[in-house]
DNA sequence: TTATTTAATCGTAATATTGCAATACAACAA
DNA sequence: TTGTTGTATTGCAATATTACGATTAAATAA
C-alpha cells in the first residue's frame, strides 16, 4: 500500500521512525553536516555546496524544518538556516535511548 | 525521479542514510526493540507481537538482515532472529558521531 | 508417503519519495 | 514603476516503499 500503519505502534516508535526518516537521505545528512560545520546561519550556498537543483534542496529543507530540526529566518532577499539546538537535543536523546539499549549482557545466539 | 543521487555524496553520508532508513519505519523500530527486550533469539512470535501480516514482517526482517543489524538461524521449522551486536555497535558509533556533533559552542542564530 | 507448521518469495495495488523544469513570490535596487 | 536576486511552490515523471493474498519451500510429524 505504501502507507505505514502508524496506528498500531507507540508514539515513541513513530517518533523514532519520523526522525530517522529525516536522516534517511544523504542530501539531508549533508545539509545537516554543513549547518554544523559552518556553525552559523547558512544563506543560500547550500545549492552549490550539495549539488542538487534549487527546488530539490528547498524541498529537503522544508522537511527538516517541518520536523523542527532546523530553523529558517528571512534576511533580506535570502533565507538563513541553522540547527534548532533545542529540538536537536531532544531528538538526540530519543534516538540515543533507542540506539544505546543495553548490549552488555547481550550475546549473539544465532 | 524517486532515486537518490548517491554518487554525489560521501560513503559516510550514504551509510548514515542507509542505517537511518532501517529505522525509518515503526515496524522495524518495534522489531528491534523486541529483539532487545527479549535479549535472546526470537522464533516466530514477531507476527503476533507486531500486528502486521507474516509476509510484511518477513520483508522487514529481510531488510534488517541485509543491513547486517540482525542475524537469523534456522531452528527446525522456525527461524530465530537476534541483534548482530558487532554490527550494531559499528552502526551506533557512526550514528552517534553524526548525532553528537558538538553543540557546546553553537547557538541558534535564526 | 502425506499432513502440518513455519517462514520466504511472488505478484500486485496503493501510496510515498526524489528530482527538476517551470513558475510564482518576496525583498530589494535602480 | 521595472528589473534583479533568492527562495518557495507547482506539476509531473520515475522510482521506492509498504502491505498483503497467494503460493512456494523446507523441516518435521504422523
Amino acid at each position: 500500500m505504501g502507507l505505514a500503519k502508524t496506528e498500531i505502534f507507540t508514539d515513541e516508535q513513530n517518533a523514532i521512525a519520523a526522525f530517522a526518516k529525516a536522516f534517511a537521505h544523504p542530501a539531508r545528512v549533508s545539509i545537516l553536516q554543513h549547518l554544523y560545520k559552518i556553525n552559523s546561519c547558512v544563506c543560500g550556498d547550500l545549492v552549490e555546496e550539495i549539488g542538487l537543483a534549487q527546488p530539490t534542496i528547498s524541498q529537503h529543507l522544508k522537511e527538516l524544518k517541518n520536523l523542527g530540526l532546523i530553523k529558517g529566518s528571512v534576511e533580506g532577499t535570502s533565507v538563513c538556516y541553522c540547527i534548532d539546538t533545542e529540538n536537536w537535543t531532544a531528538m538526540k536523546n530519543l534516538m540515543s535511548q533507542f540506539l544505546d539499549q543495553d548490549l552488555t549482557n547481550k550475546q549473539d545466539c544465532c
